[in-house]
DNA sequence: TTAAATAATTGTCGAAAATACAATAATTAA
DNA sequence: TTAATTATTGTATTTTCGACAATTATTTAA
């Protein structure tokens, strides 16, 4: 077999792009960075950064996090690392995707060093981004899409309070299609919520009644019985 | 924000850990290859070489895969990213996992320039590992059977002919726990299977009869209907 | 040749979950 | 006070799940 010379391996850079998403006005959101250095000057791509030398993926994933949105403590799910040789214009860059939930209104996501301006967009109405950052986009989605039919991780976007509809118009978005409300309140029989005597404001209609998901009510009906999320 | 020297940030490597999953005498078992070389001669290891400076993540896996097996055309898998800046003595490494079922009796795994010996290990069974590679195959057997419960890979590592027992007890093995015959039969009654005349053979007791896994047919069923694969 | 043994295959029944659709209750705004 | 709007609950039917029983086909030993 043929053997290049060990030390030509070590030529080569990482990155981790860490993928924020949201959820206001019925629909998830992804946030997007314009461009504000060479190379893809003025292009909209997903925040991220080179891996320092001593740094983990984690670590440099909630750097980024962190830059961004002054969050930390979230949770970072990996999704995929992409390293086509001429994925990056300026020398061979493995890039490895991350993405988390957050609550939009917790917080002023800021343009840091690197970006102008920022915008929160939804997922199903992504612009053309810089380097392959719309395959890592689109397949992050996919697999942020299944995760959110075995995993809880739909409350780390809500609000603290929500309402069943909120809850349920969540799921539409992302499956793409009408669900029966009575037959959704009946399917999340099981998941632990904590309903509040405090009601929706504000609105020109019957107000609905807010709940919280009850955290760790969850953590020992997972460990206790063989219980698992699923919608 | 600080910024080290751009040239600093190209001087790491990568590799790849390509782990092949397959199935004999009622047990999921994984190749592993006993270590030639330093660091960690000696040491069972998952497959897996650095990739060279113009291939893509994926041809470095497909290369693994070949050099071990002579098998190409088959479906890989990328499992998870790890990039902890010590985990490998030499310098800073990131690697990237992936895996692929086979049948075991396909062919004849060979050891190839870096390794000694081969050996196929029940997953349930791993014995300690070189570098973090406990860590990445705990990892990557987690992912294989949680795809094992929506995709249909099981018959990747099943002969292209087989009985209703085996299959049952490939997924038995996985989940470790026994599973009720009927019931599983009444479940895999939309998985499109193709019934043969042939019988098992050299069996001291009725005979099952055997059965292959209709892959267009499962294709088109997808296209066509909202049908998932669930197990 | 036949019976015992072994494993394959099919059937039943009640409980639980999914689906479609209807009815009722609580607010707001005019 | 009432129309409008939305929240919430209910009913009835179908489908799936889970435990277990019954039946059938084949081999081997007597």
């Amino acid at each position: 077999m043929y053997r290049i010379n060990f030390s030509e391996f070590f030529t080569s850079a990482f990155s981790v792009d860490c993928m924020l998403f949201g959820y206001s006005q019925g629909q998830i959101k992804a946030l997007l960075i314009k461009r504000a250095m060479e190379p893809y000057n003025n292009f909209w791509a997903i925040p991220g950064d080179l891996v320092y030398p001593d740094e983990d993926l984690d670590e440099a994933a909630n750097r980024i996090l962190k830059d961004l949105t002054g969050l930390s403590d979230v949770g970072l799910h990996q999704a995929q690392s992409f390293g086509h040789p001429k994925r990056h214009p300026q020398g061979r860059v493995v890039t490895v995707s991350y993405f988390a939930m957050v609550r939009i209104e917790d917080f002023n996501a800021k343009a840091s060093s690197w970006a102008d301006e920022i915008s929160w967009v939804p997922i199903h109405n992504i612009p053309v981004l810089a380097f392959d950052h719309n395959l890592i986009m689109s397949t992050t989605i996919e697999l942020l899409k299944q995760k959110l039919r075995v995993e809880p991780i739909c409350f780390d976007m809500l609000p603290d309070r929500f309402t069943l509809n909120e809850f349920q118009q969540l799921y539409e978005y992302a499956y793409n299609q009408p669900l029966d409300k009575a037959n959704f309140r009946k399917k999340i029989k099981h998941v632990p919520l904590l309903a509040h005597d405090e009601k929706q404001k504000m609105v020109k209609h019957r107000p609905a009644k807010l709940f919280s998901f009850a955290k760790e009510e969850y953590k020992t009906k997972v460990e206790t019985s063989d219980y698992q999320f699923k919608m």
